[in-house]
DNA sequence: CTGAATTTTCAGTAATTACTGAAAATTCAG
DNA sequence: CTGAATTTTCAGTAATTACTGAAAATTCAG
């Protein structure tokens, strides 16, 4: 491996964590690789780069394109495949959202709604089904949430991060002028009616 | 394994899943039997329960333990410790947040930190370091929100979550409102000081 | 303090996953 | 259509991780 100082310390920590992530030390590699390179590169460079077989690198990028995390592209006049990872970090985030959640939580919140539609035969599973009752709920919120968030743009997701726990203020001001027009028998005509098309009861 | 039919399946798949989620068979079956069990158990019971070795039950109790996943009591006359999954959904998915965010985020973002205070030694390294910088500065405002999040009361972040993206509509109610008061020269008092506190700047 | 009950450690082995090199398959310029 | 360039597959092996049983360590009732 001879990799500038800079990228090859990259390139290590995300070998070592791929671990954690759940990718092996290769894949972790290759995409730390990409991710930083200002250029696609082929799998011969990435092999020569980090001292991989070309088969290993072969099958690395395969995982990272079924991911998502990396695209295929081809040079002029070259018949070799070139790749490159997504810049915009905030796309980034998105795919590994939505390819964790196909892979991680959903086949578990199938496997919930299943158990929950049986009759349990025994005590203890009584108990059971209660409790996956709770977790499918629970997954169920989180999920619904995340899908609202990815239909909104990067921009106003930062706004909405950088306001942080302060969106609990705005949430007690929404709720108390709610209480406002429930208390007077005829609420004034809104301002703006696109912002008063919530539906009630959903809070 | 004897185990009442629904939950064999939940364990099972918590076993089989385990491996998409950083953790080993042993340890997702565990945590699947201690979550839907009605009564804490001790290590006997479960190694019983899932055909686990002694040995095998304990390491992955002490695994469970680092996550703070399970937690350890005792019967009153009774010297074996036994063990039960906290109930609150919500209280486990903190608790996961943190433990994650412990293992899989912070090391990530000091290497990026460190690696942000060098001085580039080669054109390579500049574009690298300008890819880490926006990876670092997207992490750090992920996890900082994260941080506002969790100080946050269970019941005010469902309110939020049920909200979903119809809170973008307060965010820009919010503007609007900010923008009014800053064309005005001399704004009124604010009815309740508590929802004016935010500092400016922040958005 | 003793020793039975209980938990943990650890060396050895089984099972799984990662990786390689060679061969097969595919692609495409000519 | 041919064959060189390129990519993928796959059997074999290396490396890692999971698991067990036995022994060591710990705990605590008496």
């Amino acid at each position: 491996m001879h990799l500038p100082p800079l990228t090859q310390r990259f390139v290590l920590h995300f070998g070592e964590m791929g671990s954690r992530w759940g990718i092996n030390r290769t894949v972790g590699q290759i995409y730390a690789l990409l991710y930083v390179s200002h250029k696609p590169m082929n799998a011969d460079e990435v092999g020569e780069a980090l001292g991989f077989s070309r088969s290993n690198v072969s099958m690395g990028l395969k995982e990272l394109q079924s991911w998502s995390l990396v695209r295929l592209i081809h040079q002029p006049n070259d018949r070799r495949e070139y790749f490159q990872a997504p810049e915009d970090v905030w796309a980034i985030f998105r795919t590994l959202a939505i390819e964790r959640r196909k892979r991680e939580i959903d086949p578990t919140l199938s496997m919930l709604r299943d158990a929950l539609m049986e009759q349990p035969s025994v005590a203890e599973d009584i108990h059971a089904q209660a409790r996956m009752k709770q977790m499918h709920a629970f997954i169920e919120l989180m999920t619904d949430w995340l899908d609202d968030m990815q239909k909104m743009d990067s921009a106003t997701l930062a706004s909405l991060m950088k306001l942080g726990a302060k969106v609990q203020k705005l949430l007690e001001v929404k709720d108390r002028v709610k209480q406002v027009f429930a208390l007077s028998s005829s609420p004034p005509a809104p301002a703006n009616p696109d912002t008063q098309e919530e539906k009630n009861g959903n809070l």
